[in-house]
DNA sequence: AATGAATGAGATTTCATTCAT
DNA sequence: GATGAATGAAATCTCATTCAT
């Protein structure tokens, strides 16, 4: 028979490397990027390990991967919010967006969070999550201040620090039964939109 | 020579002790527990490999044993703070001590969120962190249960994830000489009370 | 389409094998046997892994297929030596092949003088360069021979080993402009004439 | 009990760095660099892998430490020829110093042929083999230029070539028990005094 | 016949832990 | 009590070989 057309290959290849960077963001998120063997993120994704470096160059680029998609990522969202017309209404979606995210992808959140805290440890991140987070600042600070808040530059680290320590709660006591996320949410919205009077 | 006495021997070994256990917070702080080598934290120490060993069983026992000085810390902290009188001073209390603990300990601090995020990756730790974090939230929401405020679960878990935002950012940004921690502080403590009419 | 002819099949095979094991001295040569891989082969010879594989069973055999060849090839040299009248004709016809042996398969040769020199690395070749290098040495022998030279063992084996370090040193030195190789190899053949009075 | 003092620590080192460094050159010479184990290396020096380590950088290294050693002997040697008074005797000495290294070392001596052959795939080694080759030259060539011999740059290149094949035999046919080295070698040395007229 | 995705044994390297001194 | 030499399990990464297409 002949040999498995070009395409056919190409579609292969997609596939595969979606499903080891999602087993790796699974395995990262749960035990550390130090932590984590890449026999165990073979095994997640259903491979032999040799097939992971067939992807990817090394461990450290497996994880340079992740943080590219999750940066173009990132870039799509903020074009939804500029989006939006009144200023109430960039602030809501940007919420809602962030609090999206924060329950679509824990373990990727987990993962951004954990790498944000160490930074000398993984190398090759070095610039990239802090860039990420600038860009968000940057973007956080233009919206407040477009929206007239004054006190702009202390508002958006506070707004910010708040969204991240919402992060952080949330993937903390998510297995908790006990804990009120949705409620918490809207409170922090309301809170949120009484407190920049909008 | 005489035999150094019991006590003098009793004390030299706190003393280790504690030296110890101050390396291992800071080389687990930067490297992350996993990548953090014992070589490394008795180098830190100013001392060999081996005598490690003589002070704790293993790497997960050292951990082990900074998470309860830590609690035992913390414990001391919350009696500092329930010997205010007015709700509004112990908030004021609070916050203070928060911050303190923030700026005098960002490597311990760093660890326990680090920690705090990677669940399955140290099984030794399992509750501990999570057992210190719930505890610190039950006080926290006493404290504002004393003060009449509404909704006090929802605005408790509200402050405790700001508190620990503030924290994640003040490690990311402390060495960005933009960033304006101490008007973002007092901006933050400002809006608390505000927010709690206090 | 009619399907391609049994002899053109053949042709084609052959072609193919031939061009598989020119990559394959080029590579084994350049890197070594252990240090080349069969996808490198592969790329060399412009065919894919698994093709290699349907014209060799393994590395190892691909080796041993590369010795067979380079035997035969040596039978047929000396052949030609053979055909010379005079000792003096087929001391200079030796010596004129074995340097355009050096010169146009340098690969070949580096490939050979580096198994010579690693009977142990490569289990499968064991007696086969060993064999070869024993036949040379003992039609040198009788060449020697038969032009009546004194102390004939000694004198074959010196001149073997002089030849080698001819070609150990041309391969070492044949990419420094600064080396007059055939002002070496014109004083080689003059001094090796007038040592055996030819 | 007290530590070891810190000169039997030295001791201990000394002894078995020499005693990787021996094992090395044992397996890298029979089975070649990259077919050589450092597993094979430790078993061959009577310890454990991870003790390797401890002592050498990467393999790599350890290959590096082998050459640089070889280098301060060579350099040793060359200053017992020089203390020869006349120029026969510098030769002389000469050829007596390399074949006792030769027949001393063949296990060295093999190492070094291998790696001279394979330039591309040894990259630590880059220049070294080659200075140390070009170096001897140099040597050589001062030699023979200092005893009057015309064509010296040819002259040179082919005591060289004649040299490094003599070695290359000898570690071919050192098992061979028709192979008469001593012969040989004297017959060697015979033919180039009676070659330069000394 | 031809391809290259996939496997897994095996090599290099690291490091927690032990133990002789 | 104190040191660091020594071990070996485990991780990263490579590559000969197989096999579905």
């Amino acid at each position: 028979m002949s040999p498995r057309s070009e395409s056919a290959n190409q579609a292969i290849r997609e596939k595969r490397r979606t499903s080891i960077i999602e087993a790796a963001i699974d395995v990262f998120s749960s035990h550390g990027y130090h932590s984590a063997t890449i026999n165990s993120i073979a095994r997640q994704a259903g491979i032999s390990k040799g097939l992971v470096y067939s992807y990817f160059e090394s461990k450290d680029s497996l994880l340079n991967s992740i943080l590219h998609e999750v940066i173009d990522e990132s870039a799509e969202l903020v074009t939804q919010i500029l989006a939006a017309k009144t200023t109430r209404e960039k602030v809501l979606i940007m919420l809602q967006i962030s609090f999206d995210y924060i329950e679509e992808r824990p373990k990727l959140m987990r993962l951004l969070l954990g790498l944000s805290l160490q930074p000398e440890a993984v190398m090759v991140i070095q610039g990239q999550v802090g860039e990420r987070t600038k860009e968000m600042m940057g973007f956080l600070e233009q919206l407040l201040h477009s929206a007239g808040i004054p006190a702009v530059k202390e508002e958006t680290y506070l707004l910010g620090a708040a969204l991240d320590g919402m992060a952080l709660h949330y993937l903390f006591f998510i297995n908790d039964p006990d804990y009120p996320w949705q409620k918490i949410k809207a409170t922090f919205i309301e809170n949120t939109l009484k407190h920049f009077n909008l």
